[in-house]
DNA sequence: GTCAATTCACATGAAAGAGACCACGGTCTAGTG
DNA sequence: CTAGACCGTGGTCTCTTTCATGTGAATTGACGA
């Protein structure tokens, strides 16, 4: 039994791979050179240039769609004052958090809570309160003269969940430390999401602003091409692939994240298949592969509430044609919730959890106004086709539904 | 026919509760010398 | 006498409920032409 399984792995580790280099296509990865954003990359140094005379820099708020480099761009740009400091022998500290991880950083405990980690304080993940927290905070920053460089990457969901009242204490921090000063990069996806806090708050957090626009299909070609020279074997590319990569991409407002994931599912792909070279067809292989990846993944892990909403969505979907409504949906849920034996949410919930499903991109939901018989969602299933019969298994499964 | 008021069926917001998890400090217990 | 077990209190976090308020256009009904 032992056997056949370790000659598998024999096998995996001497088949040649047609990758290099995988990690280079992955999103986690700092390139050393960044194409196409030379300006902002410009803009971004002179507003952080005082940190070399350890003056406190401009506060700055970069925006841009996902998959636009936003994070990559001030992460490489730091990166370079950061040598230029130790150079120097400059105090400067850069810290930066991803507010969207989940039990990271979106709260405001737990943000206070990772900076003073990263400081070297131990800090329980709950129990303390949160000034107690922002007492420990300050004493790290304090404890000697530095500048510190703090980045809030995906501000806007860390507002959004936890209010900005955090932002106000960020940026009032200065005026109560004696050694240290800290400046603040905001990165946020949502253009609009600054219209919605304090006034005071956006003046002090933005005084610097810079847009980040999308790529177009030539630069997120150049970008895959320069990527996927490092990443992948001489020649295992065919004709066409990073253009389709490049065209798929550019059609999701050119985020070159995609592009990147996509070239690299393909290139895995291809390697499963045992093919030694990447081909279109791995291509269209590879986009059904992510989003059926992304929809079970989802399907499988989420909490059983969200799972018996979406399994009323799909049986109703099954009964009657699109749309459907929310109330329909709620009366069947309620009749299923009795079924599986669990206690049934009230209609404002269930609301909530629908318009979740709807912003995981599992369904479509609109809402409308039906004139004198009431405003509504009106919900399609934006699932596709091919991946429902599954969906359903994994559902009932985890339902004990038959 | 026109236009404002009405009305429906929820959406959306705010606040507060339940229950899980956790730190801290005080008290109790058992083992040790 | 002391280390460790065991509370009680007070804190955060997530998921929910409760209560309140908002909303957009089809429908209604009064009004005037």
């Amino acid at each position: 039994m032992a056997e056949p399984l370790h000659t598998y792995f024999e096998r995996f580790i001497t088949k040649d791979s047609i990758f290099l280099d995988k990690h280079l296509l992955q999103s986690n990865y700092t390139p050393t050179a960044i194409l196409h954003r030379d300006d902002q990359i410009k803009v971004i140094a002179d507003i952080l240039s005082p940190l070399l005379k350890m003056e406190k820099p401009s506060n700055l708020f970069v925006y841009g769609k996902t998959g636009t480099g936003k994070t990559v761009t001030v992460r490489y740009t730091t990166n370079e004052i950061l040598k230029v400091a130790g150079e120097h022998n400059k105090p400067i500290k850069v810290c930066y958090l991803n507010c969207k991880m989940k039990k990271i950083a979106d709260t405001e405990y737990r943000l206070i809570a990772h900076i003073s980690r990263m400081f070297g304080k131990a800090i329980p993940p709950t129990g303390l309160p949160t000034d107690e927290v922002y007492n420990i905070f300050f004493k790290a920053l304090d404890s000697s003269k530095q500048i510190v460089v703090l980045i809030l990457d995906e501000i806007d969901q860390l507002i959004h969940k936890a209010g900005d009242e955090i932002l106000y204490n960020l940026t009032r921090i200065n005026e109560q430390l004696v050694n240290s000063q800290v400046c603040l990069i905001g990165i946020s996806n949502d253009v609009l999401f600054v219209d919605n806090i304090d006034p005071r708050i956006k003046s002090s957090l933005s005084e610097e602003e810079i847009v980040f626009p999308p790529y177009n299909a030539i630069q997120i070609q150049e970008i895959l091409h320069t990527r996927a020279g490092k990443a992948f074997r001489e020649g295992v590319i065919n004709e066409g692939v990073i253009e389709k990569c490049a065209a798929y991409a550019a059609r999701e407002h050119g985020d070159a994240r995609r592009a990147l994931d996509l070239l690299r599912v393909a290139g895995e792909v291809a390697d499963r298949e045992g093919a030694g070279e990447i081909m279109i067809k791995h291509i269209d292989e590879a986009e059904r592969k992510i989003e059926k990846d992304r929809v079970l993944d989802i399907v499988s892990t989420y909490p059983k509430q969200f799972q018996v909403a979406l399994h009323s969505i799909v049986a109703l979907r099954k009964r009657q044609k699109e749309p459907l409504y929310t109330g329909e949906i709620y009366e069947i849920y309620k009749g299923l919730c009795n079924r599986v034996g669990i206690s049934a949410l009230t209609q404002r919930r269930v609301s909530d959890i629908v318009g979740e499903l709807d912003m995981l991109g599992l369904i479509n939901a609109k809402v409308i106004s039906k004139g004198r018989y009431g405003r509504t969602r009106e919900i399609s299933l934006s699932i596709p086709q091919a991946l429902l019969p599954q969906i359903e298994e994994i559902l009932d499964t985890s339902l004990n539904l038959r």
